[in-house]
DNA sequence: TAGATTGTTAATCGATTAACAATC
DNA sequence: TAGATTGTTAATCGATTAACAATC
């Protein structure tokens, strides 16, 4: 049961590393080379022997009383993600969610690296969006095997995500990033990372609920 | 430290319920009445045990040999967060990430209801998008002010966003949904929610490059 | 009744935090 | 040197899992 998930260890560790990253950018473009874990910590409100734990996953280790090197953690972060190259990927289904995707993969410090989308709608096959050309459908399972791409974004209505995932996967595709709330079927050798947005609602709903009511009750500061 | 923070208890648990939601409402659009909590297992990739952990937030008890009822958990899920009655809010940004959020909006199970998005985009203002209209941003404040909306869901670009936030929090909002990548600073009864999609991209790649070199290694099933 | 499923209590596991030594 | 910051080791905390009793 379940072993057929990949088992990754420290993955709150894992989560982080992508906003470490987004702020170890931003210093480096002020010119900063050095930074604290302290000052990370301050930044993502995290303490920060946490965060001194977590870029130990990248091997660097900093000089007491300086601080890590900025560029040598950047290196190390996207060494461990394997976004030290870019990470090439299709997206499946160009709405709303996936020029989403699209519109925001530069925030997503280099990382991704989207060649071309699909979609079954004629009024948006042969242009660009977001600089990235939308092809028709059938189109899909020939540019697969010409490009060893093996992430597909996949941003299809929730009733035609299993159908259109086992086709992606009957192609050869290994990494399914799942936009759809359908709960994927897929075998052992093919993993799938669920993005659901709703979670996030419900953690602000609950703690909005809660500081009401601390309000309330005068036990908020 | 970290005190301003809301400490809410059960975050894993919380982060599921909406996926439970998913499933139960489609479990009750096919006339279904019981479900176990090993179905929901199943579907979600858990074990049992910790489907009825989760479930017992809602206080909803099942019955041995037979489950739980669905239109039962679904009332609990729904007013354990609060989204008994609609969860309003605004959206500030009509880009990308804000398309993406109205496209999905009915996708999180009646939870969010967006009353009026807020652009600069001259080409924007007066139009609706997906249903939503546009307004001029110095609309905000009056409209804050009038609809006792207390959710904002943040998709401007991120140099601005901490400038707009302080505006958000000025006119009165308290909790913010944030679609930027940057960390906002927020006086200790505001509530933000960041949500960051280059996380689920660090674990797909994380869990590939494993998958990978076990493969190569020989060490996969 | 027998068997399936929930719910309770205890055990395990992993993530975070604390304490402090090491080091520049 | 003194002091700040990292890194190590142990302690705590919370989430998940296991075992099993309760119950329909």
């Amino acid at each position: 049961m379940n072993s057929r998930a990949f088992k990754v260890d420290k993955l709150p560790s894992i989560k982080r590393l992508p906003a470490y990253l987004h702020l170890l950018h931003n210093l480096a473009s002020d010119g900063e080379e050095y930074v604290s874990s302290n000052y990370l910590a301050e930044k993502m409100q995290l303490q920060p022997i946490l965060v001194r734990k977590d870029l130990e996953l990248t091997r660097v280790s900093g000089t007491p009383r300086i601080g890590y090197c900025i560029s040598d953690l950047i290196k190390g972060i996207k060494d461990f993600l394997g976004w030290d190259e870019s990470v090439d990927a299709f997206l499946v289904g160009a709405g709303c969610a996936g020029s989403f995707i699209l519109g925001n993969r530069d925030l997503m410090g280099v990382g991704l690296k989207i060649l071309a989308a699909f979609d079954k709608d004629p009024r948006k096959i042969g242009r660009k969006i977001h600089g990235v050309p939308v092809f028709d459908w059938p189109r899909l399972r020939e540019l697969v095997s010409r490009t060893r791409v093996d992430i597909v974004i996949l941003c299809v209505p929730p009733d035609e995500a299993q159908k259109v995932s086992d086709k992606l996967v009957a192609y050869g595709i290994k990494g399914i990033w799942n936009f759809t709330p359908t709960n994927l079927v897929v075998p052992e050798d093919v993993v799938v990372q669920k993005e659901d947005l709703a979670s996030g609602l419900a953690v602000l709903s609950v703690k909005l609920n809660q500081s009401h009511s601390a309000l309330k009750e005068g036990t908020f500061p």
